[in-house]
DNA sequence: ATGAAAGCGCTAACAG
DNA sequence: CTGTTAGCGCTTTCAT
């Protein structure tokens, strides 16, 4: 694999613009040529440096994703198609799994950085101030994924997440529902967190139904955490029981619904439960989940088009923020009271 | 960003090798140079070129990884641990997601070696002889894991599989169960799929139980794949129904169960269930899945580590392949009978 | 302790 | 249609 372009440009007897132009696949080379250089290819089990490529031509044809949480379903799913989108356009992408963890995202921020990707997928909303910084002084496009951008003027694929859960809630109502408890995610982060409760909120509020504090809680999207949440809920006595609970994700809903089960009561007889994603888990389980559904395989190639758009500055972009339809799933876990 | 360590050195008043230096943290320089360059660095907002150090220094610290399925809870999982210690390490990862597709694998054999990554893990198991063929004469460390090398004299880090299937189909045979479908993986995977299909067979012979064709179904480890199976199964007739499932991962486990469910069946008072992985989906749904456990993070973890090792060279390691050790999860999927 | 200069492997003018 | 050559941005001898 130590074989050069000079190598093969010898070993076929011709000059190294000769064999860049093969390996190009430029036209204006002779057939003659091409066969040479072809067969010292071969001999010499030569593999052309994207390295030095990438330095020359100053481009790397690659994207730095920024995923939160490689095992989290949503996100692999988002990731995969986000990859499947790439390899057609060409690009590589080198996946940084922050696990939730800021230091390790700005770490993997200068790392990209240094690497030269082409452009970066940001699918974190929490941020603090260095990273404010650093995307405020990047020179590549970066384009926030799922989530809002933290910054104004920037560019994100997303659904939107206030109607969504605004949608949702009053779905809920429609259903007969008044005693709606919320499983939220962290209201730090504002897009999914803060939108999504706030959609709660307002939903209740139009209806005229009070809040209950007791019913609202926060965790971090994961299954343990909405197992947690609901036990909380459920241990504060009978009387005060939902009749429903609404999580901000179909983890926290599996969660919160395994909960339930265990504690010997009934989905959807007892308790209702409503998830949000649309994610594998939400048809894995039973009973099947009614869940607010994102377009994950829209939201991940559409995020990689845009980026590419950006990446080959076609122009400003009209519209820094493109939002993708949600829409409910009915399913079992919820009834109607 | 176009800053580059000539301009940090005029700024600086100093040589480049003097940038270089403190770049690579290297003694033997001034306070007083540190800290001019180190202004520099900071009014320029300069950020060193990986490309152009990765062309010298003929090293990438980048491994790439050919994922089998990324939406695949085992695969993330493992993946997801694979990219803590690569992180630990000072690896980053190019993540080759082939949605098992030859093809696209010996793409990405290609591009990654183009990439001149430092080492190369792969997860996956089928190949072809042009794939084949890659390995051979790859220069690059290339360790295989959770499968087995399908070249002798290659590594790998994974469980016996073999030894897994006897044990799980003999803890069925211990339960009381004569009647155990199995539900394998493609039989061309030498690793999951044949070695589990043999450990099965062979835990039956062992205990003189009759082969029942009927009960023997390949798939492709999804959870659809699992349902369409079951359905086949139970639509056979009543009274040739199984009285335990025993499927080669869990996810194809899930589909089973859920397919049992749906005909009306219980799990495990009419069928029982057990699976194989453990992975986060056999504790989330209900009843909690009975499963054969691989330990996914000590998987991942090992992988890197050995990686490391060969691509540091530490002479040729002892054994090429490393097993890690299963075991049985009981949980509540299976009955005694 | 610091600097000058020679590449790393490739592409792209430019010249022929 | 083909070849010569000057870098891309960095590290690393080798001097000083």
């Amino acid at each position: 694999m130590s074989a050069r372009i000079k190598d093969v440009a010898e070993r076929a007897g011709v000059s190294v613009t000769s064999v860049s132009r093969v390996l190009n696949g430029e036209k204006y080379i002779s057939q003659h040529i091409l066969d040479k250089v072809n067969q010292a290819i071969k001999e010499l089990n030569y593999s052309p440096s994207q390295i030095a490529r990438s330095l020359k031509k100053q481009k790397t044809d690659t994207i730095g994703v920024i995923v939160p949480d490689l095992t989290n379903y949503f996100c692999s799913t988002i990731l995969s198609s986000i990859e499947e989108s790439a390899s057609e356009y060409g690009y590589n992408l080198i996946v940084c799994n922050i696990a939730e963890n800021l230091d390790k995202e700005l770490k993997y921020l200068h790392t990209v950085q240094e690497m030269r990707v082409d452009g970066i997928i940001i699918m974190h909303q929490k941020v603090d101030e260095r990273i404010l910084s650093f995307i405020e002084s990047a020179s590549m496009p970066i384009l926030f994924s799922c989530v809002r951008s933290p910054l104004p003027g920037r560019y994100s694929v997303l659904i939107n997440d206030y109607r969504a859960a605004l949608d949702a809630t009053e779905y809920l109502i429609g259903l007969g529902h008044r005693r709606i408890a919320f499983l939220g995610g962290d209201l730090e982060d504002i897009t999914s967190g803060h939108s999504r409760y706030q959609g709660y909120l307002d939903a209740l509020n139009k209806s005229g139904i009070p809040l209950n504090p007791d019913f609202i809680r926060f965790g971090n999207y994961k299954q343990e955490s909405g197992r947690l949440m609901m036990q909380e809920i459920l241990e504060q006595g009978e009387g005060e029981r939902p009749t429903v609970v609404f999580a901000a994700s179909d983890d926290m809903a599996v969660g919160a619904m395994n909960c339930i089960l265990d504690f010997g009561l009934r989905v959807p007889e007892d308790i209702s439960v409503m998830g949000f994603d649309d994610s594998l888990i939400a048809s894995a389980v039973r009973p099947i989940l009614t869940t607010m559904h994102q377009p994950a395989r829209e939201l991940g190639r559409t995020s990689l088009e845009y980026l590419h758009n950006l990446i080959e500055d076609r122009g400003q972009p009209e519209c820094r923020d493109i939002y993708l339809p949600h829409r409910i799933m009915e399913r079992a876990s919820c009834r109607r009271i």
